[in-house]
DNA sequence: AATGAATGAGCGTTCATTCAT
DNA sequence: GATGAATGAACGCTCATTCAT
């Protein structure tokens, strides 16, 4: 964790009942910032929105900034720990590669507020949370070149690719398809994009004319 | 351009050392912008990078949220304003694409502080250039549009496309390869990702086999 | 009171060291103010003066403009209150106009600052506080149309009046007479002067040969 | 004249054209002073009046107060000087005093913009113009003290006043009726308040039977 | 531990004034 | 003389952070 590691929640925190408090906090940040952004958000906001005084605040986190660092080390890992269990629940390649990305549909489709957080923050640079993020990409990557290899062992997976660009290829279209939807409001089913999308990612555009030219 | 127009500009400044000016602080905006997010931005910061008074900056900007509107109805329509000449450069369909891919990873290269801007506000909702962000992302709808209609014809792109998700799909990968490349400090060559990443769009990472189980 | 009410006091506040501090940073609001005008007043000013930091003066109020609000809300309405039991103690109506005047000359005299404020802010228009001052008005009004109507009972007081204008003229001479005192420094006694006035308002300047002409 | 001069006047200006533009620049400034108070208005608004530019203005002005200054030696100044001659016209001291107040009431109904500045400035102190002031308040007692002694010979008026008193208890009453009428935007005839005033003025409220007592 | 009143540095913005043209 | 773009000091106000209770 690159020396951040999680000083307050380590030493301070012990009962349940704080530790509760700690979540709370973190919950009504991340809710907050998702609807005003992070420097529109205020530590009165979260603190009325957690229930707590604003005082509270600074037993729990070391600044504002700190509660992005908290969220990304939580939360949205939380969220990325579960694609693992997805990918490992099917046998092929492509049904894993379908079964990660349904998920992530479907996960960021349920939290909104984790989603728009992430999307805000992911794009920008020299910022707080940075290390944070080089991680989950790398989780990111981790998952997508594991499928990759076994892909490429059932002979499923084209054997000459950069799986470096793969990646970036993949997570793109996904986070553009999450991107656009928080855009428009969310109005429509986010998951059932799942399917397309990895037919996209599987097939590309090109017919197989075009491929046998 | 939906009522928003370029108020300042068109009216008050007239000669060409004026122009000057309003160019200068728009171009320091971006640089300072660029380097600490709109936010952490202040207008001294922009002031003293453009070599103007504070004030000066309120002769040409009606705020500092007007900045940011002028450098998205300006400096980037600008640059997508090239994309449309690329493409009309091309003949087939995947030519016009590989252009288009190759142009776009080209300028944001050339203009790094413009690609970290574009990155980080348009993956912010609610945001001040909404309005221009929403166009710019209609005009490259329209272009891909074009050009998988044009590929269709030409019998080299799929007919069974959901047209909206390709776009996604598209404008996903290369603005995940363009945001890798800004976090990663730019030290390698973007544009050289352009083939390659136009290759597994049309492709995809399915070998034949796969396409023909 | 036209929906104005005492926002802050009544619902922040409650302890007496509390609004202890509320009335501090209006009392010396109301020097400074009294002291430079509201505009060349500035919010560090009031609070070096109050023995508060900057930021403290908007904990209790809403901003600048309300500051002034308040103190017509608050500190003259106090002043005006006392005048009804002046009136009250007096038998006779010309008795009850020279208790109100007396009592008015003796509260200007003795809290300078409020009566310097109070000439300086009902005579401006399009004021902030000017509900406030309209219903001071009215309460003065209210007091001298009371004091008329039974002096004509009485047979102390001519018939043939417009209150309206007796009103004016009656306040009109108390406020000249008081201002006058403010800008010779308060040097004289202002209070000496309520018994020379009443007689004036009474009798008039002219002779018996000139009334019975 | 105290010190203060007209240093701009004298000096910078001698034809015809020029002075045009001082007084266009004046009467500009009390427009706009009149209508959002001294200090809200700025040095931009009343060159746009004016129709000069800002800069302009400081050729004929030291600064923004001096305007003020220039306003009160000039304009008001004026309006005073003709009381005089309605005072001359009149033979009794009565009908001097009737003349003067009609005139009074009568010039700043016709001015509207010079009325409120004149009530709104007169009431403050440390003032700018307080040198003006205190010598048009000088000018009126001149007059007062000139009726008040006619009509004591003439014997139409009582030989046992204050005239410093005398004079407040007129202004102020007149000054009043001006107050009332500008806050009430000026909807009925202010001068056909002059005769029940000045009749108030003569005779006071109280009845013969309470003078006699 | 929990509070929330108090703090004051720092911001965006205004506008009287200047001065090169 | 006349201009108006440029200036920068000064303001009102916000809000992350502290600390006495």
């Amino acid at each position: 964790m690159k020396g951040l590691g999680l000083p307050t929640e380590g030493a301070a925190i012990s009962t349940k009942a704080k530790n509760d408090k700690y979540h709370r906090i973190l919950e009504a940040a991340v809710t907050v910032f998702a609807q005003s952004g992070f420097h529109e958000s205020t530590i009165s906001q979260i603190a009325r929105a957690a229930g707590v005084a604003d005082g509270t605040i600074y037993l729990y986190f070391k600044n504002k900034d700190d509660i992005l660092v908290h969220f990304f080390n939580y939360k949205t890992r939380q969220v990325f720990a579960c694609f693992r269990e997805e990918v490992d629940q099917a046998q092929t390649a492509v049904d894993k590669l379908r079964n990660l990305i349904r998920r992530h549909l479907d996960e960021f489709q349920k939290d909104r507020f984790m989603a728009v957080l992430y999307q805000a923050e992911t794009h920008r640079i020299n910022r707080l949370a940075e290390d944070q993020i080089h991680e989950m990409h790398k989780m990111y990557l981790d998952l997508i070149a594991e499928i990759v290899e076994q892909g490429q062992v059932e002979g499923a997976i084209r054997r000459d690719l950069y799986v470096g660009l793969v990646k970036r290829y993949i997570i793109g279209g996904v986070d553009e398809v999450i991107n656009t939807w928080l855009h428009s409001d969310g109005k429509y089913d986010l998951t059932s994009m799942a399917d397309p999308l990895v037919d996209l990612f599987i097939r590309g555009i090109g017919t197989q004319q075009e491929l046998n030219r």
